[in-house]
DNA sequence: ATATTCTTTAGAATAATTATAAAGAAGAAA
DNA sequence: TTTCTTCTTTATAATTATTCTAAAGAATAT
């Protein structure tokens, strides 16, 4: 469990400011053992929740975006009406229950290897993810 | 190519009713080799500029969710503040070009297979579906 | 023909996200 | 410190994709 001084490190080392902000919301990403799923609501949400901290919903835009920006989170790619991010940000690929809208982490074990056997001339392969779509 | 008398059949056997909107929207989509992908204000777009059938907005909506209802279009998960579709209704993957914001056909030979070996109780796969990130 | 049901449509409503611009906080320089 | 500069937060407005609404129109069934 990283603690304040940490986050503030962090974000120091990232040229980004310590705001007591940004620390709340550093402490509802990071502080936990799991990979942890969200759109900017339920982050919105929790905040208020968690935190005496009252953070405006544009600075949770902005946080998660420079965060992400800084590689701290990443952009889940699924088609729903919010944009789902994720705090596990190495490569590894998804379940997403259409009926419950939950996503649910694959272990890298659990997919075998990809291979993408074509390339496209001046452009280098970011990322490669598999979405898996369940259903009942 | 198929012809409008094909469409119309093709919509009645649907039981969707065989409406000169809907013919104009089929005749945009699937008169074409290749497969299209494309976004409603794409599609909005296309039927203005080709066809002489003024049809509206709201009608592009419901028509291209009609159309994926009955598995005739597919939705393709991409982050993108637009919702892609796709007339390749097969399982098949794809090349997301982010600096250009297009989207690539993988030919299913172009990616191995995927085995996903997790598997969670009471749902079923729906979609297994690759999505590969280029940049520059 | 006529009734019924389905479609289309313009425009309003909704909802996620982004932009704005003023006030506040952090860091640097003195 | 004190002052200056730059970054950040915030409420609110603006934007944008999508959905809803309800009335007019078209297709099908009787």
């Amino acid at each position: 469990m990283p603690s304040k001084v940490e986050f503030v490190e962090k974000l120091r080392n990232s040229r980004l400011r310590p705001t007591k902000q940004r620390i709340s919301i550093c402490e509802v990403l990071f502080n936990r053992d799991k990979t942890f799923h969200f759109t900017i609501n339920d982050l919105f949400n929790l905040i208020k929740a968690r935190s005496n901290e009252k953070v405006s919903l544009a600075t949770v835009y902005n946080t998660v975006h420079a965060f992400q920006k800084k590689g701290y989170l990443k952009e889940i790619p699924i088609n729903s009406n919010q944009t789902y991010f994720d705090t596990n940000v190495t490569a590894h690929h998804h379940f997403y229950d259409v009926n419950e809208e939950k996503l649910i982490d694959l272990k890298n074990e659990d997919v075998g290897p990809i291979d993408i056997q074509m390339k496209i001339p001046g452009k280098k392969i970011k990322s490669v993810e598999v979405l898996v779509k369940l259903e009942d």
